[in-house]
RNA sequence: GGGCAGGUACCCAAGUGGACAAAGGGGGCUGACUGUAAAUCAGCUGGCUGACGCCUUCGGAGGUUCGAAUCCUUCCCUGCCCA
């Protein structure tokens, strides 16, 4: 609270990106203009981030416009964490080239319970406000969405980069896919928002909200959009469905193996959008890795402990490092591995497909003739042998799947 | 409503009567190497089978044929042009 208004600014500012630097040069005037009111009168701003339950689980990519959410609930504001329980029966065009499939309201319901839970891993759950936007989208009437429709233009829609690129390619593009901008707009009405928080793929999106406001009597919101963090693949959006995705559920040596298995030249991508590192510590350590300085490895293995810290502490940090140190540099045996009870003389490709480690008895030959199963060490190379109980047994798929064969 | 072009495996995309479980790329997996599950290189990537082989798959349903992803009928869906 004893910040000055500069100070704020550089927190708050801090990683935003628009595509076009007269925007940014807007918002930041207005959001300085809205700070230093806020602090005179002592009325918090207002300030949103909507994310769509789109599937049971959050991942890293989502944490990234959480903590700017954060960041502005340390500053004293007022927080709305908004669930699309309506927009995502919809689906989103921004995200995706092509067009999201319509989901059902259970499924939705299903993943707005997850999300919440897992969003206070990152949010301050005493000062969050959770909303869900069917509260208001619902109850619309066709004539309402008419009225908000008359304020936009098909050309305006038909500028939007992903619109215009599905056009080029004669892919389809629905009507309803532009409904989606007009209700996010809503939204921001809706709250009377002061914020709104967003990856920079909505900046569409949180501008229909500025035009929407000032067509109801309000002040258009300040909008502050965050770049977008790659998966693993190091080249896509991060995203569940194209399954580079780390969740933040994730256990932490499933979470710290993930993040070392990015590409090295994703590192810096990261580094700016997940950890705690000041600009200044980031420039530094871009500046080794350019010198040679510094090895990649090793700063991988810093920003994994780093990420992992956040969400389970230092401790487990450190022991997420060791499990991959001992499985993945040494190779040698995890620590503890799940078990599987054997009580008869068992084929290996049954234990296989019983233990849950191939999906299929095809995939499980492949592998076994690729080298890639070991029992006790031992490359298997009879696809028909068979294992006997005795004592306990370590049975290796690839590099990282294990499972301890107990005798009965 | 009319004309034209399309709908292929997890994704993109070839194939237009048999040699097609279906080219190529991406993704994924395994192996080698390494600096890590990076990079690079090699292999694998529908299911069942010890194996020969068998079964299911090319928008849906029928049909022609010894044989169909490929031809015909019909239905559903998409794009472009015209109205």
């Amino acid at each position: 609270m004893t910040l000055t208004i500069d100070e704020q600014m550089a927190i708050l500012m801090r990683g935003v990106e628009y595509g076009d630097p007269q925007i940014k040069e807007v918002m930041e005037r207005e959001l300085r203009e809205r700070l230093i009111e806020s602090q005179k009168t002592g009325r918090p701003l207002r300030v949103y981030l909507g994310v769509d339950p789109t599937a049971p689980d959050l991942h890293l990519g989502h944490t990234v416009p959480m903590r700017k959410l954060r960041q502005f609930q340390e500053l004293g504001h007022e927080c709305v964490f908004l669930i699309g329980n309506f927009t995502s029966l919809i689906g989103d065009p921004s995200d995706k080239e092509s067009s999201r499939r319509q989901m059902t309201p259970e499924e939705v319901e299903a993943n707005a319970r997850t999300y919440t839970e897992q969003a206070f891993r990152i949010l301050d759950p005493e000062k969050t406000i959770v909303k869900y936007n069917a509260e208001w989208l619902a109850p619309l009437t066709f004539a309402d969405v008419i009225k908000l429709a008359s304020h936009f233009t098909v050309q305006q829609f038909l500028a939007r980069d992903n619109f215009a690129k599905r056009m080029k390619r004669g892919d389809p593009i629905w009507l309803h896919e532009f409904m989606y901008g007009l209700m996010q707009g809503y939204d921001a009405v809706a709250l009377h928002t002061d914020v709104q928080i967003g990856g920079v793929d909505q900046l569409f999106n949180l501008l229909a909200g500025r035009k929407l406001q000032e067509a109801f009597g309000q002040r258009p919101q300040v909008a502050i959009t965050l770049p977008i963090l790659v998966g693993t693949d190091g080249v896509l959006r991060m995203s569940k469905s194209m399954g580079n995705a780390i969740g933040i559920n994730e256990p932490p040596d499933e979470m710290y193996g993930k993040v070392m298995s990015i590409p090295d030249s994703a590192m810096l991508n990261y580094f700016n959008l997940l950890t705690r590192y000041t600009p200044a510590q980031i420039a530094e350590i871009e500046e080794g890795l350019r010198s040679g300085r510094l090895h990649p490895r090793d700063v991988k293995m810093e920003l994994a402990r780093e990420i992992v810290s956040i969400f389970y502490g230092d401790e487990a940090a450190k022991q997420a490092e060791d499990h991959f140190k001992q499985v993945f540099q040494r190779r040698e045996l995890p620590s503890d591995m799940p078990e599987y009870a054997l009580d008869q003389p068992t084929r290996i490709l049954d234990i296989l497909t019983a233990a849950g480690l191939v999906t299929s008895r095809s995939e499980g030959r492949r592998l076994i003739r690729q080298g890639g199963v070991r029992l006790d060490g031992q490359v298997i190379q009879d696809i028909d042998v068979v294992v006997t109980p005795d004592g306990e047994r370590v049975l290796q798929v690839g590099r990282r799947r294990f499972v301890r064969l107990v005798g009965k």
